[in-house]
DNA sequence: TACTATTCATATGGTTTTAGTAGGAATTGA
DNA sequence: TCAATTCCTACTAAAACCATATGAATAGTA
């Protein structure tokens, strides 16, 4: 049912790594070598975090990509919403017109729990959280 | 990415049905028909079911199905657990040896998490909850 | 017994998503 | 001019999703 897709996880190791190189220039041949994941997949990867602000890019030869934002400042929602779009668990939570149940669907307000607190978790962790080695397993 | 699939609706929305009609044999072709579901997926769907012990069946002229337990001894987590198997948003959180990484893997640890309150709340849900329409929406 | 209604078992198929691979254009620094 | 990099777009194999289809097995009933 619920899985993380591969470019989602791809793109916050990503972003690790940029975290990490704070400041610095980063080659996407780096990422790809330390972080044995293929170059011309993390490409795609790359426009939906430009389009969304996460990151900062320069062309060329020296070129590369940098943070364009403070770690602190990223949420690991924000970084999947750049990639699928609204965290939405079924269409309906995020448009009411896709079913003419919804008014009086029972299942829905589960669904709309869930997919609520998914969203407020992934909301609540930044990247200097996840840098710093600092999630918590307590339920928040 | 995070999607609930057609099958686990279905399966709620048809045990919720057997719920409401609790003590009576039901007839699958009614299920279908109120609730506006294809015949021949549910009868996919319900082998599942019966394997995991949330449902007993009769075969033959007025046969059908009914509920195994009570709704409020059936966990959405069992439902959903009884048509996709464990709860594992990413492999490695149910198998660690999928990955080689998994040892010092900052995600992980963020994934675990995530994966463990999706699990705990799905737990904490029970049929009955749902047919009652007992769903706070205050994150527990 | 024959008929009908139901569950049970299994095969098939179309569409979408996932997870890449591939080739080359554009840009920039040296 | 060359090499290194990002940028752009097309293609593809495999899997997952969402069913449809056919018929066998079973059981109640007239």
């Amino acid at each position: 049912m619920i899985k993380i897709t591969t470019k989602i996880r791809y793109a916050i190791r990503l972003l690790i790594f940029l975290a990490q190189h704070e400041g610095e220039m980063v080659f996407l041949k780096d990422v790809s070598e330390k972080e044995n994941i293929s170059f011309k997949y993390l490409e795609q990867i790359i426009p939906y975090l430009k389009n969304s602000g996460l990151i900062l890019s320069k062309r060329g030869a020296r070129g590369g990509y940098i943070l364009a934002k403070k770690p602190s400042q990223i949420t690991i929602k924000e970084i999947i919403q750049s990639i699928e779009g609204p965290i939405a668990i079924v269409e309906c939570v995020a448009s009411p017109e896709y079913c003419n149940r919804s008014n009086n669907c029972v299942p829905n307000k589960l669904w709309k729990k869930l997919n609520e607190q998914i969203s407020d978790t992934l909301e609540t962790i930044t990247l200097e959280d996840l840098m710093l080695n600092r999630i918590s397993m307590e339920v928040s």
